[in-house]
DNA sequence: CTAGACTGATAACACGCGTTACTAAACGAT
DNA sequence: ATCGTTTAGTAACGCGTGTTATCAGTCTAG
């Protein structure tokens, strides 16, 4: 039963034609003399044979794979944990889905040489790709910037000069740590969401810095802690300033950070926001649903993806962006997990 | 600078050998007569080009894509909010790795017509499909098993061929309520994670029904609702309950619909597990963060993703699996939202 | 009547690789 | 010296498509 694919030889046999102008036809090529006739022999017959071109062929011959990547530098572990990859596929799907791309997920590991990213690109499996939060540490990604290869990093990191969208973190965590300010809260401990390594805790701590400043409250290291981007990290971070410090705000740069260092003031015997304020960032689903539901900033994760998959397939099709970063502002949603002194 | 990439030609130019010795060489081909010194020569020549062999011609050489897609039948925004895909991806992408094979994420839309899935694979992106628990209404799927497309699905669907690999969810959810049972409760009402269309609404359902059968409660339809996927419908939900019904217990057959069903409770002035037992499925990271803590059973999705994948690959390579249907076993993780009455 | 433009279609090459069938040389045995 | 056998390597074809240069025929203008 498993007839052998129909080949665009096939269809050009059926429709009494040349190979090439099944080809012309089938990819409307504009400024073609074919007549109307022909073609719709030709469409018939690539119908009537239920003919499905092949992508692989096709790109070879076009130099086009017509697909891009996800290209993420993490274990398998921190991905199946990462809780904005729906939203970023998401958010890729709709445009490549658009322009009739494909969508690749591929992963490097921590410890791949430089070439592991380039490596990727020569395959030709894919004609771009987006890097998802690097770490500042990378030395393949600026690899990239030399070689020609299209790529659009998702999250930023210093002295690369590749193309890069971004939530503005670091106004987001002001925003967030002013709110707190408004309420009367003077001392603020910060729980960032990851080592230093990855810029955006860098970043969100800056943020936090500039509030600070902003209203004259001296900045304290030792209330600032840096948890590893998961629960468990939150929740120890959270217990060390409780044992260690005093204070009655806590500005947390990641809600899933931020579900350990509930727990942490639930065990404490502390209530939020009775005993503590507490201002969160990301928005994820379950923000809104905390008990109590958390004021929090929303990271537009699936506007970023999309946006910087629209800038890559411009690159790809040879337009070059003419900003070299772009900031996507992140609000602040105000819920009740915060409260006036 | 951009040189262009270099091919085997190249290679071979470099190396005094003719392109078929380079081949042979770099891809290790048993059974043939190389010296030693050829195959020295061969690979630095490879080497100081930073060769890297152009996948898409090899996947039309070989007619073998070295690559899986992972297909969807859903909108954007219910990927977004999908809570297992990064465990999925991640689950995949170790055994994908490995077998060093490359990860498409396709998306079939709703109203696609029955080709669709048939397209993906005489596209020959890719050699294999894994698809997500798919809508029982979903017709394009069946015309897949009359082809000889390699696919495998991740949760069940009746009166279909296809090999699948899921969790026994029937049996998790008798033993989620019989341990509820166990405490002392007798009403116990029930909220499914989704529509009758999604078959394992339905097999959940019967996993609740079971479990009061063997302890002899009779089954009241009115103590059971459908939410949707997301928090929102669980809030729904239990409201719905709360105002119409009288019950020590519940089961809610997701964590994310559970997150909204803790609001309803909540605003219920009802409190867990004091008030009302809550026993839940999924055991996504936020159940063991909750207030309090979720008894839940654990889907093993990350397993589930990589048992189908390493399924699907035998498929590709032509070995077909004994069972049609694997069933992953899933724990009840008990933590503190339920009690004894 | 003829040169040039236009119409409709095609032959032939390119894309970069895998692989089969074949050759040429060296070797060993009779 | 002759014949088979092993060793080392290559020429040539196929994978399925896009695309350019070309061709035969028809139409139009001078």
């Amino acid at each position: 039963m498993s007839k052998k694919r129909a080949t665009s030889q096939d269809v050009a046999d059926a429709a009494s034609v040349s190979r090439t102008t099944v080809s012309l036809v089938l990819n409307n090529v504009p400024g073609v003399n074919i007549s109307q006739a022909t073609r719709q022999r030709v469409r018939e017959a690539a119908r009537n044979l239920g003919y499905v071109p092949n992508a692989t062929a096709q790109a070879l011959a076009t130099q086009r794979a017509r697909a891009v990547g996800l290209v993420m530098t993490r274990s398998t572990h921190q991905i199946a944990s990462d809780v904005f990859l729906p939203q970023l596929i998401s958010g890729l799907l709709t445009v490549v889905k658009e322009k009739r791309f494909r969508l690749l997920i591929e992963i490097v590991d921590e410890g791949a040489d430089d070439r592991a990213y380039i490596d990727l690109a020569q395959a030709k499996h894919i004609d771009g790709m987006i890097i998802l939060t690097p770490r500042t540490t990378d030395v393949g990604i600026r690899k990239l910037d030399e070689m020609n290869i299209p790529a659009v990093l998702i999250g930023e990191i210093p002295d690369c000069n590749l193309f890069s969208v971004q939530a503005d973190d670091r106004a987001a965590s002001q925003k967030a740590v002013k709110h707190l300010i408004d309420l009367g809260h003077r001392k603020i401990a910060c729980v960032l969401n990851s080592a230093a390594v990855y810029y955006n805790a860098q970043t969100r701590l800056n943020g936090y810095q500039d509030a600070l400043q902003e209203a004259g409250i001296p900045y304290r290291e030792k209330l600032v802690r840096f948890a590893n981007f998961d629960p468990a990290s939150g929740q120890v971070a959270m217990q060390s300033l409780l044992d260690e410090e005093e204070f009655s705000a806590v500005f947390v740069a990641s809600d899933t950070v931020a579900m350990g260092a509930k727990t942490a003031l639930r065990e404490a015997k502390l209530h939020i926001p009775k005993d503590i304020s507490l201002v969160s960032f990301d928005d994820i689903p379950w923000a809104a649903y905390a008990d109590p539901p958390l004021t929090t900033i929303r990271i537009p994760a699936q506007e970023m993806a999309s946006h910087a998959c629209v800038v890559l397939l411009d690159m790809i099709h040879g337009k070059m962006p003419e900003k070299k970063s772009v900031y996507l502002d992140a609000d602040l949603i105000v819920r009740e997990s915060t409260r006036a002194i």
